[in-house]
DNA sequence: GCATTAACCACAG
DNA sequence: CTGTGGTTAATGC
């Protein structure tokens, strides 16, 4: 069992807002918080599902095997749960959940979380908001990856890493270059050389591994036109 | 044909 | 892991 209470954490999620003081001591008999360093695995492919995950704090990447390669399908920071499509959609993960920097994780019991569903309809809703955003983000993507070239995938990567996961022009790479491929199905070298002409070309610097967007608008333009 | 885009391979740091 | 260069295949004008 957590140490601390639910009803006292200050990293609930928008749903757990819903939720009432009885509501919150059974998912605090029911849940239990977990620490991953970076590269740890939460969430492994093809195992059995038995708990929600809810990501209290930290970044983690959701990957699956493709025919080929390796795909990662999204990046998603704390606070957010993790794998409600596989919740429930079926027992088995269809996907990996890995942390890409140290990371706390709530594990709640799936029989008590079905409870709060069935007995909540606000936090159902709110569940239910995050899954609809969620299906929209993948919609959008499917519609990116088939139609936009490498340039155009690479910059809506790095705006989305800019404005949805550090919302900030400037941050620390989350993935190499060779993940950043697996993302948007290319190869490491493609994202390698795009990268390096942006640079040339003053759109964006990298030191280190620290990225810098200093033309948002040449970068939404060549997302754009793809 | 010629140019563009991107994959695949190999090698260096 | 990253950056580059060479080669090749597919596609468009």
């Amino acid at each position: 069992m957590s140490q601390y209470n639910c009803l006292d954490c200050n990293l609930k999620s928008a749903a757990a807002e819903y939720l009432n003081e009885q509501e919150f001591s059974v998912l605090h008999e029911n849940i239990v918080n977990v620490s991953f360093v970076k590269g740890e695995t939460i969430i492994r492919q093809d195992t059995l599902s038995l708990n929600v995950a809810y990501l209290r704090t930290g970044m983690v990447k959701i990957h699956m095997r493709g025919p080929t390669h390796s795909q990662i399908l999204q990046l998603e920071k704390a606070p957010t749960y993790l794998g409600l499509p596989t919740s429930f959609g079926d027992n088995i993960n269809h996907f990996s959940v890995t942390a890409i920097s140290d990371c706390t994780v709530c594990f709640i019991d799936l029989s008590v979380f079905r409870n709060l569903i069935f007995n909540n309809g606000r936090f159902s809703y709110q569940l239910i908001v995050e899954l609809g955003r969620n299906g929209l983000f993948h919609f959008q993507r499917y519609a990116s990856m088939s139609q936009k070239q490498i340039p155009g995938l690479v910059a809506e990567t790095l705006l989305c890493f800019s404005k949805k996961l550090f919302e900030n022009t400037s941050f620390t790479l989350p993935l190499t270059r060779g993940e950043i491929g697996d993302m948007i199905g290319t190869s490491r070298e493609c994202v390698s050389r795009v990268l390096t002409q942006m640079c040339s070309d003053k759109i964006i610097s990298v030191e280190k591994n620290v990225l810098t967007i200093l033309k948002p608008e040449v970068l939404e333009q060549i997302c754009e036109k793809g």
